[in-house]
DNA sequence: GTCGAATAGCTGCCGAAGCAGAAACTGTCG
DNA sequence: CGACAGTTTCTGCTTCGGCAGCTATTCGAC
């Protein structure tokens, strides 16, 4: 039985988590892109290096599902960064049906160098923040996400 | 003189606020779309109408920096949602530039009725959470987005 | 008042994401 | 073995957001 945090007839858009979410989200992008596009990535690019690099997914389907992005929109991004020699493909051995994504060395040596500037805009993006403050967020953040991606939320809501 | 949150050498995407931001709004949205096609719009649709409902928006100028949405992409919705008979445009008198927007009676009670099954999956979404941590969420959004806006991040962006 | 600059909104165009379906492959069940 | 369901990736089609340019209107300097 969860707490009724909001109710319909005091709901506003404005203070709502979800617009704030996206707001948050859509500055932050903002202030990205620019720095991105010295390195001539635009972000959606550079959030798929930044994956590979972390070794967070080493084929497109887990890639889809961290990123939420549409497969076909993917295929055609790694295109991209194969063709200009920062990103290999790889038929996998053990499933033929798999094809197992790295960067190369220029790859990870290229996304390396965005880092400097990336670091110092999001510490600049919290420079209000505590330590324990971005701490709180994050793990509310964390929390929330998990609640999301448990069907739970969806099973609750009305006909 | 910000505190060095991120460090270079540390930082990974999954741990990142940006990345949980956008996880976080994603699976919200993937979550509301279902429950807003019943009543036959898109997300972005309803968000348009709720913002006119809350009267936070009386023209598209106002709507396109409130939403950080295109002006003609906004132009469009717009149209749809008029020839529907859910808003109305109306020149302004003092400005003759600007056209004035508000729900029409026929709007306002669509979007009124599709709040109660918004709230209960917000409400669901944010199950796990007591009161004091929505309202620390929620306070901690609003001031990352009030450094965003000010332009102090990209201010500081190394060359 | 007049002229140039700025503002509000709309239209055409382009690129990227979403959707559906095809092709290649795997594994299972009879 | 062979049919069939399920995966993984890729390819066309559609839709939608972002950009540039246009018109109408207003503001400000002179």
């Amino acid at each position: 039985m969860p707490i009724q945090h909001y109710r319909t007839e005091t709901y506003r858009a404005r203070t709502s988590v979800g617009y704030l979410l996206k707001r948050a989200h859509s500055l932050l992008v903002d202030h990205l892109e620019p720095v991105l596009a010295t390195s001539g990535f635009t972000f959606t690019q550079w959030v798929v290096l930044m994956h590979l690099r972390d070794g967070l997914a080493l084929n497109a389907t887990v890639l889809c599902a961290q990123l939420r992005h549409d497969s076909g929109a993917l295929t055609r991004i790694i295109d991209q960064l194969e063709k200009r020699g920062l990103v290999s493909r790889e038929r996998s051995r053990q499933d033929r049906r798999s094809v197992r994504l790295h960067l190369t060395a220029a790859g990870r040596q290229t996304v390396d160098g965005t880092m400097p500037a990336v670091v110092a805009l999001m510490n600049a993006a919290l420079g209000g923040f505590s330590r324990t403050e971005l701490a709180d967020l994050t793990r509310l953040l964390i929390k929330l996400t998990g609640t999301l991606e448990n069907g739970s939320a969806a099973a609750r809501v009305p006909a």
